[in-house]
DNA sequence: TATTGTTATACTCTATAACTATA
DNA sequence: TATAGTTATAGAGTATAACAATA
């Protein structure tokens, strides 16, 4: 799984290596982001779904007829984004739009019954992934983790 | 510059409507990562330079000679990916390749005067983004979340 | 006028696969 | 055989702009 870095015991911990960007905290950031990004990528290969579309599934399922730009606002997207989104669940079939009786310029979402099954299922997968991302903290690291981070996106 | 969310005052604290998603440190990180994006985005955009490509060329300056396998390994980026980044370096004439006289396999990456000189208008701008991100904590958090960061990435 | 959705378009990141050159 | 680079290809996320329908 992992690749080889280099033959020599600095590879394991190439902080030294990284220089003055190793001092920056959006690159850690980032860094962190893509190792979560891939191991999600890994947990849900036999799914199919990437971290974006089980989050709108996830909010479609706990907001029955939420509008596309809610979802959109939810999950820090504007609307071209959510198409894009919504569209590939759509096609899917995993989620369906219907026109909203009180407001006919929205979209309600639904998720389908097969949409509402995959969703069990990622939920599943999802326990797998976060438990390979929380087993590097205790349980007071993690509490702390999502506050910093929550104070970076809120 | 924020879009509005909604008209409630429960729009500056979508913890709530989050549900169970809210209690996932993926999803934190991914809206994290995705905050200090757009802010990236915002602040370098005089200078059309995207995260990664400054992260090339910053360890690209620190490691001169070094080769695209190395920078991605760095970089956390497959042989590829590392390609596209250089190639697009390269062509706006940021960064040069070289045959390693060591080992002709490997490419020796430099990064040539306008790079030198872009790059350090990019350390400029990217104190404001690190300003911008680092205001909503102590410098003790800053630490904290930055190990914490890293025991996810390294 | 403002909001919501839609379409068209474009760019970046990411990755796999297959190929070449070199070790 | 293994490593480094390259090319082709593809999917996903992100965004801007322009437009239509509705409020």
């Amino acid at each position: 799984m992992d690749a080889p870095v280099s033959i020599d015991a600095k590879a394991d911990q190439p902080d030294d290596e990284l220089g003055g960007l190793n001092g920056i905290v959006g690159f850690h950031v980032r860094l962190a982001h893509g190792a979560v990004y891939r191991n999600f990528m890994e947990t849900f290969a036999h799914l199919d779904l990437t971290q974006k579309q089980v989050s709108a599934m996830w909010l479609v399922a706990d907001h029955p007829g939420i509008s596309q730009i809610a979802l959109g606002q939810l999950l820090r997207m504007d609307r071209a984004t959510t198409m894009t989104i919504v569209n590939r669940l759509q096609e899917r079939n995993y989620l369906r739009r219907e026109r909203s009786a009180s407001d006919a310029r929205k979209q309600a979402l639904y998720l389908t019954d097969p949409g509402m099954a995959v969703l069990a299922e990622a939920k599943t997968a999802n326990a797998a992934h976060e438990a390979w991302l929380r087993a590097r903290f205790t349980p007071a690291e993690v509490e702390k983790l999502v506050e910093l981070l929550t104070r970076i996106h809120e």
